[in-house]
RNA sequence: GGACGUUUAGCUCAGUUGGUUAGAGCAUCUCGUUUACACCGAGAGGGUCGGGGGUUCGAGUCCCUCAACGUCCA
């Protein structure tokens, strides 16, 4: 067996194993007979994205859960992919071709189209290798992608059965349209920022009272040319006789447009009078279309205006158009003055520009089994980590707005609908839409594809992702299915992601499970998951979202290159508290690496303190104790092991997995190496102990390892093998942890049964050696191993003491312990096990010494006159229960036998 | 306007069903290279648990209220 180096040095080991692992197929999800099967799918990331913190948590997480589950015995599946996030990644291929002047349109729809593919074959997915550089160990055989050809058919199948049964329409309404894209937004794309800007007072003038004017109030003094009316509250009296007269358009063709009483209008919004321009607004063209208006639709899909904004206007960018509509209208006089205003407007998630409210034709999606999607949520058949989302999900459910599902770009699922050449598609009715003759719609396209001319929109990207868990795993094709375990993963165990995209994903894809998987079955045999667990946000110091635009993100790459992706993961799962933001601070992921390092000692202190014997089964290590030979620390430290093998349980179950990495960490770095390694040094000079002492040490270590291999799982591959845990196994996963109650049976099969008044009774060691300790360390004395320690025991004490004279003379760094009845005028401290002094009365400063004591002595008072109160109150002693009671009363004992002793100390030194 | 979350040590956060003297990591200060580890060890200082009120024998924890910050929805 090697020898284990001095310092951890995590790059080579980590390419090394993820490299034996590949090797091995240990990330192969497959079906195993006699075994649970678990999976978790991964949220697909965008096809043209790159690592960022947030993918480093999310990710961490779904490898933390199926490694667990391989250790656990199960056949678990982690199913990796991406999207093609249609946006995104033609925004960015057309971003290249304009490096040599040319867009999209220069090669046209097909020739656009294979650029793209061109582009993602050589630079999409990059995020999928960096994930490997992380220890992701998903299946990396199954990585799908949206656009594959059998995940594209899939998405048309659905597509062409919505439409079928009546969910999908095509229809002429108020979209959000990202004049940058140039394409539809679904409400879920659209970001509400408040912005600065002008709130614009506008006069009109009464056609019928020449001179008289009414006025409103506009942020958006550029649409008054497609303005069609004026709309005022039917019970507002400042108009009552207003309504039905008419005003001049003050901009763009004169015209004369109608005043109009609508119970929509906001009295109390600005003037009372609202301006009514149905093409660009939601509330407009509702009102527009009660009063039976035309819409005007005075902007180009680019965000320019058009000539029906008049020739002034016509061709200027729309915030251009914007100031120059001011101009004229202050111009023309009818500006009556514009003042500073804040509003919400609302933003392009993509593009980062204001979006336009326009009217055109999309395609629309009533969702499909809206109540199937309440009821899995609110009867827990699917559980929310934490529950609270649920709320938030369950509104959004509640207040369902039909889903945009049409984009006007290249890159996507073409739709597949095809209408009769020579119709004007715009002008088909309702019924028209829903006739075969001119209208086809189907996967294979018309038989006669000369007469037909295809749709030319794609769909949203979304309405690919949300069909991820059933269609990556075969679906609809039976075989494919078969191969893939669809039967055994799906539902899939736990969904891991974020709470900014649960309407976008995680309720669609609820709501697809239930409509397309297993018709009619249960509600828990079609639902695409158990559970979801939202992770938080992942924030820079001043509690801003990372982003890369801020440049506050740091590269992870980066971060593994510095810490290893062991301490990475191990720092950002301990600053990741369940359903919190987090403050990213990079020293808690140096607190991961410095973690990693301890381990290696740990274990490489182990391989040099004796030769290693059979490690390669816990049975094997048991087999190796020696039932008398243990002492309470023996007790204490397997002790500690169960019960922090048990809150890991726990923790996995509660879905905690700070806590659980927080709990491992302080039982290993405290109970562990503080404390059992350092008492097992003196045991390993005793030859009788030793065996015993390393078995303790091999078992902990074993179970150790299995523990935080989830978190950590290239170090404790590396340990697991060099300490010989792997016996003639490859990789650690193919190992099982076992649970605390597996470990006790297996110790009883040897007759040791953990000792728990043992494992307690080292609390008081504990106690006593940072006793001594504190008062070496106030007499600048804390590295002295040449001290002599007074102790005043009685006999009882003694005998402890005598017993561990060994361990303790060397956890305390002193030269020797004697016992000693008169320690009165040494520095002195009450310890659970007797009087500690220093003997050191020659360079004493009694000044100092009874400063000290006294102090002490006044804050013991403090706490028995508290504890003395509370006995003396009935009502408590009544009341509370009586191992309460008795608690306080024992706790009284010991203060008061310490506060004679401390007063005997004081007295001795005057 | 509605919903949710947060407020505990200088910083970032734990604190399970109310029960001894409220914890951790980092930072700070002191000491230290003693046969795993300086990516380390030993010790110390540091908190009226956001404010106010209530319930209770007992409140960081439960209830009410106010405030600040944040997120989502409208």
């Amino acid at each position: 067996m090697a020898e284990i180096t001095k310092s951890y040095e995590a790059r080579e080991i980590e390419q090394k194993w993820y490299a034996v692992w590949q090797a091995e197929k240990a990330f192969a999800g497959k079906v195993e007979e006699g075994k649970d099967a678990y999976s978790i799918v991964i949220p697909p990331p965008n096809v043209t994205g790159v690592l960022t913190m947030g993918h480093v948590l999310n990710n961490t997480l779904q490898d933390v859960l199926t490694r667990r589950a391989r250790l656990e015995g199960k056949a678990a599946l982690w199913l990796p992919g991406t999207d093609h996030a249609g946006i995104a990644t033609q925004t960015v291929v057309e971003r290249e071709l304009r490096k040599n002047k040319e867009t999209r349109h220069t090669y046209g729809r097909d020739k656009f189209v294979e650029k793209v593919w061109d582009w993602r074959e050589e630079k999409g997915g990059i995020i999928l290798k960096q994930l490997r550089a992380l220890g992701a160990s998903c299946d990396w055989d199954r990585t799908q992608f949206t656009m594959d050809p059998a995940y594209s058919k899939a998405v048309l199948e659905v597509f062409v059965d919505l439409f079928q049964k009546g969910y999908i329409y095509r229809g002429k309404r108020m979209v959000n349209w990202c004049p940058v894209s140039m394409t539809a937004l679904s409400d879920e794309e659209v970001i509400m920022k408040p912005s600065k800007g002008f709130i614009y007072v506008v006069r009109y003038e009464l056609v019928e009272s020449p001179g008289q004017y009414i006025t409103v109030k506009t942020t958006r003094p550029e649409t008054i040319p497609g303005d069609v009316a004026i709309a005022v509250h039917p019970d507002d009296p400042r108009f009552t006789n207003l309504i039905g007269k008419k005003v001049r358009r003050p901009l763009g063709p004169a015209a004369e447009i109608p005043i109009v009483a609508d119970e929509e209008v906001d009295k109390a919004f600005g003037s009372g009078a609202l301006k009514i321009t149905p093409a660009h607004d939601k509330v407009d063209y509702d009102i527009g279309q009660r009063h039976d208006l035309e819409a005007i639709d005075t902007l180009n899909a680019n965000g320019t205006l058009n000539e029906l904004a008049g020739p002034e206007l016509a061709g200027m960018e729309r915030f251009a158009g914007r100031q120059k509509a001011a101009e004229l209208l202050k111009e023309s006089g009818a500006l009556v003055e514009a003042e500073p205003y804040e509003n919400n407007v609302g933003y392009s998630e993509r593009a980062n520009v204001p979006i336009e409210p326009r009217l055109t034709w999309q395609w629309w999606l009533k969702y499909p089994r809206v109540e199937e999607a309440k009821q899995v949520v609110r009867d827990g058949q699917i559980k929310f980590h934490p529950q609270r989302w649920s709320k938030v999900y369950l509104h959004w459910l509640d207040n369902l707005q039909d889903w945009c599902i049409s984009r006007q770009l290249w890159w996507g699922h073409r739709i597949p609908v095809w209408y009769r050449k020579g119709l004007d598609v715009e002008a088909l009715t309702k019924d028209e839409l829903r006739d075969p003759t001119k209208l086809h719609i189907s996967l294979e396209g018309p038989p006669d594809p000369e007469n037909w001319v295809q749709e030319e929109d794609v769909l949203d990207t979304w309405f690919s992702s949300w069909l991820w868990p059933f269609v990556t795993m075969g679906w609809p094709d039976e075989e494919a299915m078969k191969r893939s375990g669809f039967d055994s993963f799906y539902p899939t165990s736990t969904l891991v992601t974020g709470p900014d995209i649960i309407f976008f994903w995680v309720a669609r894809m609820i709501m697809a499970g239930l409509k397309y998987t297993r018709p009619g079955e249960s509600l828990e045999r079609r639902i695409p998951f158990k559970n979801v667990y939202f992770t938080g946000i992942i924030r820079d110091q001043q509690g801003r979202k990372m982003s890369k635009s801020l440049g506050n993100s740091p590269d992870p790459l980066d971060l593994i290159e510095k810490y290893g992706s062991d301490g990475l993961r191990f720092g950002i799962i301990s600053i990741a508290p369940q359903g919190q933001d987090i403050r990213f601070q990079e020293d808690r992921i140096e607190t991961g690496k410095n973690f990693s390092n301890k381990l290696w000692n740990a274990c490489r202190f182990r391989q040099m303190s004796g030769p290693m014997s059979d490690n390669s089964s816990s049975a094997a290590i048991i087999t190796r104790l020696k039932p008398d030979h243990f002492d309470a620390d023996d007790h204490a430290i397997l002790d500690r092991l169960l019960r922090t093998t048990q809150e890991v349980d726990r923790c996995f179950e509660e879905f905690e997995f700070c806590p659980a990495v927080q709990a491992l960490y302080s039982f290993f770095w405290n109970d562990f190496c503080d404390w059992y390694v350092e008492v097992s040094k003196a045991k390993l000079q005793d030859e009788a102990r030793k065996e015993n002492c390393l078995a303790i040490q091999d078992l902990v270590l074993r179970q150790t390892l299995l523990l935080l291999h989830p978190f950590i799982p290239f170090i404790t591959e590396e340990l697991w093998t060099q300490l010989g845990y792997a016996g003639a196994t490859k990789f650690m996963e193919q190992s099982r942890i076992e649970h605390a109650p597996e470990i006790e049976t297996a110790l009883s099969g040897i007759g040791l049964t953990v000792d728990r008044d043992a494992a307690q009774s080292v609390e008081k060691w504990k106690d006593f050696v940072s006793s001594a300790r504190t008062l070496k360390a106030e007499r600048g004395l804390a590295s002295r191993r040449d001290t002599r320690f007074l102790i005043k025991a009685d006999e009882a004490e003694w005998g402890i003491v005598e017993a561990n004279l060994l361990k303790i003379t060397r956890m305390i760094g002193a030269d020797e312990v004697v016992r000693q009845d008169n320690v009165e005028g040494a520095p002195a401290v009450v310890t659970p096990l007797g009087t500690l002094a220093l003997d050191l009365a020659a360079n004493l400063d009694v000044g100092e010494e009874k400063e000290r004591l006294s102090k002490e002595l006044a804050s013991l008072t403090k706490h028995i006159v508290g504890t003395k109160a509370r006995l003396g109150n009935k009502a408590f002693t009544d009341k509370a229960p009586a191992a309460v009671v008795e608690g306080a009363q024992k706790q009284l004992a010991t203060q008061e036998a310490k506060y004679e002793e401390l007063e005997r100390l004081l007295k001795a030194l005057t």
